[in-house]
DNA sequence: TGCAAATACTTTGCGCGCAAACTAGATGCG
DNA sequence: CGCATCTAGTTTGCGCGCAAAGTATTTGCA
């Protein structure tokens, strides 16, 4: 199948210059060949990412949230009123793009945003009622996503392991 | 460490309630603790792909490219003279996605996009001597990213090969 | 005390990622 | 042939993800 183990990356990418001119579907190609990217550890992350966002889509569309959205509410619900700066650390999402995620929470009436008030720079992000009554179905979803997947749990923390120890790499 | 190896997407999710409305960061907290999300798949997972493509900008810098369109470059370096089509299995991105970065690679000069003779329909996307002119040093990128990675040979290809199973497993 | 530097957050700009609606050319079949 | 259907690609709208620049508050220290 893939003989690229040394250097997956580097798969074999000499054999280009075919420009036939022609209907570039006759020269068709099984997904898995060359045209296909997927000896390519990256790539494979990138997508895999991709698709992970598609599949929760459907499931969280029941309460509007965006997978982004998720990961903030679930921050929360482990630890009530943060403020921004500890809720981008856990999400590793940037300030930029923080803010208006819990401005879109704040509208849907999921949380609530007021200044701190020993420091009036911080903002406390709170959970509303209907913010804490969502907790125990919302996070019941990633059982439901979890069970589509062939992986068994062994499997999926060795890949939650590699995936923290690339972060860990690739922030150097 | 992480104790939650029978259900890595369902941490201890009992224990918030804390909304004693003063200075959050007085309660501090290890970010590989209760709020990192850490003991999650998933957020392992889109994290590790926003620091992939976090970490491949300064590299791409210097082609005036992103990581999406290097995707696409890469794969036409595969196999010149793609239809848009073909360009979207081989990437997983949707064609409202693609459209824009196939343009934009035309702007900079690196392909050229005209219908095919057979099928108006369909777009020819060919590499230009430009194009072509970066593929080995472009490729090298790969390298040098993958070297700041602790991750051996081996892992890499496991990483990979559970991202493509996810994936499969996923759309479905 | 005054004021520069740091910190917390906001805003802007740009490129995705993708659903949904649209255009135009190709195909099939009665 | 005529026309519904299909297919290839485009456009629009929205929400990220993040760099860069801006605002407001706090801190540190001369």
């Amino acid at each position: 199948m893939h003989n690229c183990l040394s250097h997956p990356e580097l798969g074999s990418t000499e054999q280009s210059q075919n420009p036939e001119r022609q209907n570039p579907e006759s020269q068709s190609l099984a997904p898995s060949d060359a045209l296909c990217l997927s000896d390519n550890v990256c790539f494979a992350l990138y997508s895999a990412s991709n698709a992970l966002v598609r599949a929760y889509r459907p499931l969280l569309e029941a309460y509007e949230l965006t997978f982004p959205q998720y990961l903030v509410m679930q921050t929360l619900w482990r630890q009530n009123g943060c403020s921004q700066t500890q809720l981008s650390a856990a999400t590793k999402l940037d300030m930029g793009t923080l803010t208006p995620i819990v401005k879109r929470l704040e509208v849907k009436g999921l949380i609530t945003r007021l200044a701190c008030v020993e420091d009036e720079r911080k903002k406390l992000i709170t959970l509303t009622t209907q913010g804490e009554a969502i907790k125990h179905e919302a996070l019941a979803l990633k059982q439901t996503l979890l069970n589509k997947v062939q992986m068994d749990a062994e499997a999926l923390d060795l890949l939650r392991r590699q995936c923290l120890a690339l972060i860990e790499d690739l922030q150097s």
